[in-house]
DNA sequence: AACGGCACCTGGTCGC
DNA sequence: TGCGACCAGGTGCCGT
């Protein structure tokens, strides 16, 4: 379901929900995810949850600098903040009940995602460290991505969608930058000009802040915590609009597949 | 070492 | 109505 706009609407949904509260009984129903909820899960309890962070697609809940529940929402996953005493439904894993008498529930039926208690350097785990700059923040420079994609021969497209590069860019939004700054999705990395290279730096900002400000994509069920869909599905020119006419130029999008995932572009606007 | 391919899952849709 | 094929917003691991 989600790219770094959906997860960062979803984290501003909860942070006021939550922020303060505590964890006061958690069920699990389903337990095999990604990585297997165990019982440490249940160490999350009785601690007052005292910021909900987001590293590119993960959500921390944390009872502590260092301490706290580690979510991804893999393809399928979602929150609900529900009234206690609503019966869950079919792929509904794991209840957090909330000291303000909240429940918080976990819905993922393709269990991509994962929930784990982190005791310990929170930040520095082994799923967080690895990954690139958050696109917003200063080290991700059109410097640091001239100097990636200078040594690169993959397709661009492929390039801005690796989180160890720069996180958050899904699907979706890789086939949106491309449009953006007008870059073919199969181009080399290291074939961009200084030009292009600025041009898909600002696309990436951009397409994710108006996401993030329309309060991300519904395709199918992404809905933030208060069950709102978001809208910025209204603002896609390529994506899941294969064989339609480009809405700047009117030429026949074209798709491609690329690592399997659906690629949509526009042979006039995409030189 | 960088990079492509694949597996992990369930459910919805489409064509027959 | 049923069935199989294919598709879906992610990502880590494996082999080359």
């Amino acid at each position: 379901m989600p790219e770094l706009p959906e997860v960062e609407t979803i984290r501003r949904g909860l942070a006021p929900l939550v922020e303060g509260e505590q964890i006061t009984q958690l069920i699990v129903r389903e337990k095999r995810f990604r990585i297997p909820i165990d019982k440490s899960i249940q160490n999350a309890c009785f601690k007052p949850i005292q910021k909900v962070d987001r590293r590119g697609k993960y959500l921390l809940l944390k009872t502590s600098d260092d301490a706290g529940l580690m979510v991804h929402l893999g393809m399928s996953g979602r929150f609900y903040l529900l009234d206690p005493a609503i019966p869950p439904k079919k792929h509904d894993h794991v209840d957090l009940q909330l000291s303000n008498g909240k429940i918080l529930r976990f819905h993922d039926p393709r269990r991509f995602g994962l929930m784990l208690w982190i005791e310990k350097q929170l930040d520095q785990h082994a799923l967080l460290n690895h990954l690139g700059p958050e696109p917003f923040s200063e080290p991700f420079s059109v410097d640091y991505f001239a100097r990636c994609l200078k040594t690169s021969k993959r397709p661009i497209k492929l390039a801005i969608m690796d989180a160890e590069l720069v996180v958050g860019v899904g699907n979706i939004y890789a086939n949106e930058a491309l449009f953006q700054a007008g870059i073919r999705p199969e181009r080399p990395a290291h074939s961009l000009t200084l030009k292009e290279i600025q041009r898909l730096h600002q696309a990436i900002l951009d397409v994710l802040a108006q996401a993030i400000e329309q309060g991300g994509t519904t395709l199918k069920d992404f809905a933030n915590a208060e069950g709102k869909p978001g809208y910025f599905q209204q603002k896609l020119f390529v994506y899941g609009r294969e064989n339609l006419d480009c809405l700047k130029c009117s030429k026949l999008l074209k798709s491609l597949r690329m690592q399997n995932r659906a690629t949509v572009y526009c042979v006039g606007c995409q030189g």
